[in-house]
DNA sequence: ATCGCTGCTGCCAGAATCTGACAGTGGCTT
DNA sequence: AAGCCACTGTCAGATTCTGGCAGCAGCGAT
């Protein structure tokens, strides 16, 4: 058995041991000397596991929980992180302060990237949707990510459609259904597209001049704007 | 650098290029032969991260990630896997998918215990909260993870007040309130309390009878009985 | 106060592992 | 045919890991 395997293992006997144990007997279990098991303690804690030795006891891990190396993509990655975020808004105060230093967590070990990926996914209040969707929003996350512009069918409010060209970067919540918030390039302003009444969607191949990350700051001012009438 | 980290570098610098990338300009970024990297690839591949080598082109990295080894506390594992079962329930076909292969991630590296505390904390209904409670929640979850009795005091629709004892086994959304799910000594019958309606609650130290697993398969048949009236 | 149990650290030699270099195979592109 | 590349086998040397030993410190029981 690898060390790192080991020691995961040492994480999961302690974790069946509710009561302090000492450290002969774990290295017992783990059929490794005790000199040896002092190290791997010092490995673990050095990695941020919460275990507590005390002279005259032994060691307890203090509840939690070790998360081994996972591999996730990108959405699932994004699904976790909009769940927690869910979460965070929740009125149970300790599962919402909870949820909040996980993503703390997680944030700090994801490249930037990826973490502006996520910024990019906006949760802006209670979500309740409805309507089933009738396009891919896997593309329009795809158009995002690559900064890439769209070429849309659009219905508005009263009906009439229109075909325009738009520069995405965020997918939002709102109210009960899901906004692609854009840069539209006929109306040259920010403009919030209802992805139900999203008719066609076709990605162009064509990067737009701007950063995501621009638009987005951008756009979030342009809220404020608003808001403060 | 130990070779632990250095794997996980190697994961980094493969985002970073998302072009192929050829093993010898790898190696030279990490510092180590073109034969190690090779190692280093297969033991990553091994665990199961999608790296793809192709003659004549490179590596690349299928978009997605790793996430390194992360402590989490039991409370904070929980608010995750709440937020993904929310996901799991959003009509985004694609990210509800997501958050599902997430879950089964998740769950299939927890230990017994914590998935069962897991299974303890449902979602009823499209929850949305909004009224702050007023006890404490994790004394709750802490009677059910330990299979305590409760002592508490209820106001019930009609505004009366009553003491009883109970065996807490799940939390659950449902509606617009956070409800307690347990077995009522009074009623000798299982009870749904709203937690805004719990007035005192205190902690008895004495164990119930039963496993909460069996009260909540238990529950969960009664909960189809009524269904289907 | 003494004893026993325990956590924790430094040290060192042997065991285990990792590493780099070399050689070779097979696929692909030019 | 030539060049680039992924990939495997082998092997000696470098590196790391491991176990045993000695010693210190904190704690509770005797």
């Amino acid at each position: 058995m690898s060390r790192s395997e080991r020691l995961l293992d040492l994480v999961q006997t302690l974790r069946r041991h509710r009561l302090p144990v000492s450290g002969r007997t774990l290295a017992g279990e783990l059929g490794v000397s005790i000199r040896t098991l002092y190290r791997d303690i010092a490995t673990l804690q050095g990695q941020g596991a919460p275990i507590e030795g005390e002279a005259g006891l032994g060691y307890v891990l203090k509840p939690g929980f070790m998360l081994p190396p996972l591999m996730f993509t990108d959405e699932e990655i994004e699904a976790i992180v909009l769940g927690s975020r869910w979460v965070v808004k929740q009125p149970d105060s300790r599962l919402s302060k909870a949820a909040a230093d996980a993503l703390a967590k997680i944030a700090a070990v994801l490249p930037d990237d990826l973490r502006n990926d996520l910024d990019a996914s906006t949760l802006l209040v209670g979500p309740r949707m409805g309507a089933s969707e009738g396009i891919d929003l896997a593309a329009v996350r795809q158009a995002i990510r690559d900064e890439q512009k769209l070429a849309i069918t659009y219905s508005d409010a009263g009906g009439a459609g229109s075909k325009r060209i738009v520069w995405p970067f965020a997918l939002s919540f709102f109210d009960k259904v899901r906004v692609m918030v854009a840069w539209c390039e006929m109306r040259q302003d920010f403009r919030h597209f209802r992805t139900d009444r999203i008719a066609t969607l076709d990605a162009t191949g064509l990067r737009y001049p701007r950063r995501r990350q621009a638009l987005l700051k951008q756009w979030r001012t342009t809220l404020e704007d608003v808001a403060q009438r």
